[in-house]
DNA sequence: TTTCTTCTCACTGTTTTCAGTGAGTTCCTT
DNA sequence: AAGGAACTCACTGAAAACAGTGAGAAGAAA
């Protein structure tokens, strides 16, 4: 038999809290350990020295300390706590902000119930799990095929651009010369050049960093 | 029973070929339907009508076209090929181009064995398959706690900057020459050289354009 | 067939950036 | 008072970027 894998939730909401209990009741190898109701009170059980969970569920939205706080909390202290977050809102920028403030999980609540047990054996052995519709719009925005709310692409100049052209932007984005990629493209230093100074022009920036501010801003790299 | 799954390999090594038909042998579901050494041979199967595979394990690094321009090719002519990663490159950007360039799987060569069966299974229904030690790379990336092999911690490097230095760093990713900021800023364009040196030789990268890139990475812009 | 786009390359010149070295000033800290 | 860091400037030479113009080949589209 496996340790126990002991854990505490956390949202304002008790029929959630209910919800999550009962779920995760039905695997004996995961134990519940108390929960809270806004994010003061996570902080406030988790200080009690007495109190500890393997792994930590918690909302975003709540009173009192949103789960953003929680994280910042811990990141302060220097507590290496487990958390996974169980969101309504699945935005990328969401995603990242926890991310980077060290959290290990990422699910949903829109299928929660698939996901929670799995995703807490997953963060409890060290790993990192995503429910597989937040997966997918990491991977969407790794590969570029994902729009930022707010700032479009400007997708008529980036159209206006061929393949070549976006070669050697890409190239120039990674601190390329001209003679470099001349070589690793095969071409000529002279045709590598036509491409750049294309490239000025359409984009009507005046060097190669305004090339890179380009490429940057409209994702390309 | 379900329906087969054909695939079809690519690498130039043919021993790895090899190596993966035995272990997708071991696996009844799936079947081999032929194999390519290099990125022409790939092209070439594929455009002969009376061939096709549900997925194509495809290499990187491959002479006579390698792994990025049969998918240049994919992308170019609109075909829909699933297609997955078999690399030896475990580098991000490595990745990242081939996710925008529409793969759908990445295994490392590393630990292929474990992998690929369940990566075919799975791009064959049309998920997204990456081995997990990518997975963990594309999520430290996400989350930005990637620090580049070799390089100092950017914090310090950062901090390294002084006033002037920033001042100048901020104007050049603005497309500002060095004539324009000893304007606006009033100093000797020799000055401002000295600071665009000393920019270049602390973040060490080698011209204006990483030094753009080093700004926005760090937000610095 | 003609037109258009893209890709390719060449030539000439100017401007800017990069590289190396050296040095005087102020201000802060020990 | 001495040392160090930051700010300032100068000079030289090489490398790269930028600017303008022209043009042939291949392929797709009208």
């Amino acid at each position: 038999m496996k340790e126990k894998i002991y854990v505490h939730v956390a949202d304002d909401h008790k029929i959630l809290i209910e919800g999550i209990i009962a779920v995760i009741n039905t695997d004996k190898e995961i134990e519940i350990k108390g929960y809270s109701l806004t994010g003061q009170e996570v902080i406030d059980w988790f200080d009690n020295k007495e109190n500890s969970a393997d792994v930590l569920i918690l909302d975003i939205t709540m009173p009192v300390l949103d789960g953003f706080q929680v994280l910042k909390h811990f990141k302060k202290k220097k507590i290496d706590q487990k958390v996974i977050i169980l969101s309504s809102y699945d935005d990328l920028k969401i995603v990242q902000e926890v991310l980077s403030l060290g959290c290990k999980g990422y699910i949903s609540k829109n299928n929660a119930g698939e996901h929670i047990v799995n995703a807490i054996k997953a963060v409890a052995q060290g790993e990192q799990y995503f429910s597989t519709d937040i997966q997918s719009m990491l991977l969407k925005s790794l590969s570029g095929q994902m729009v930022p709310q707010g700032e479009m692409p400007d997708k008529f100049l980036l159209d206006s651009l061929t393949e070549r052209e976006l070669d050697v932007l890409k190239l120039i984005t990674k601190e390329y010369s001209t003679i470099e990629m001349a070589d690793l493209m095969n071409l000529s230093t002279n045709t590598v050049e036509t491409y750049r100074k294309s490239l000025l022009k359409k984009l009507n920036v005046k060097n190669a960093v305004g090339l890179a501010m380009y490429a940057v801003k409209n994702k390309i790299v």
